[in-house]
DNA sequence: CGCTTTCGTTTACGCGTGTAATCGTAATTG
DNA sequence: CAATTACGATTACACGCGTAAACGAAAGCG
């Protein structure tokens, strides 16, 4: 399983690949305070996990995703709709609105969803 | 934070409380195959995580939530949402319906919450 | 051709977690 | 009352994670 740390690289490969090691490190070294070592570590874990590979380019490594973000997104939101929600995902959309945690906006957004899935399935 | 063991011993709270160390273990030690110093731990690390009261019973403790499931289960989905989908919900319910996981029972239950929302809010 | 720089690889280390075993102590029982 | 039982509390231990420092090799420089 990849972790929060692991997902923070992996979300900059997803947004940019193949990458050497210093340009991940520019990318997230400022914005996470993380030293060039933490940035290397990562990313060995993350190949030993498989969700990177490494090509070589002279004298570095290209990194770039294996694992892709659309398979890692399903897994985590899947994870947690199967733990907290029974697998289903209405009633964590009921949630939310519980809380008042949906924005008229977010209402609106999903009612656009819905009535696109309705337009495609047929 | 909640790890997914502790979690575990929450949800049988949240089913039924107050209870005996000794009735958590008889629900949840079969289910997982813990043994009993198990549970225990994991209840003293819910106590100090401040999760979970404990109140003496003669010679026992009865145990009860003090984090309620709403508090615990809005925690970790929005931890999601906003890590995986900048904070939006109707990102994720989008990525589940591209990934074919959305069933027509399921677009039926979400059409159904956005309507009662609806007549809420007026 | 040694010395420094630049990469990646290996090792480290404290902390939380999963999973108990052990300890201490109060109650029970012979 | 001494021995056993029943609890909770303390301690243990391996493993993954966050975060790096140290090591080694290759490339460039003087």
């Amino acid at each position: 399983m990849i972790s929060e740390a692991e997902a923070v690289v992996m979300e900059v490969l997803w947004r940019q690949a193949p990458r050497s090691a210093e340009e991940i490190l520019a990318d997230v070294g400022p914005r996470q305070g993380w030293q060039e070592g933490t940035v290397k570590s990562l990313l060995n874990r993350l190949l030993k996990k498989k969700a990177v590979k490494a090509e070589r380019d002279g004298r570095r490594y290209l990194y770039a995703p294996r694992l892709t973000r659309e398979q890692y997104v399903l897994q985590e939101s899947k994870g947690l709709i199967d733990r907290l929600f029974d697998g289903r995902i209405a009633p964590l959309v009921a949630h939310f609105s519980d809380q008042r945690k949906l924005s008229r906006k977010d209402i609106a957004e999903l009612r656009k969803l819905l009535d696109e899935m309705d337009d495609e399935q047929l």
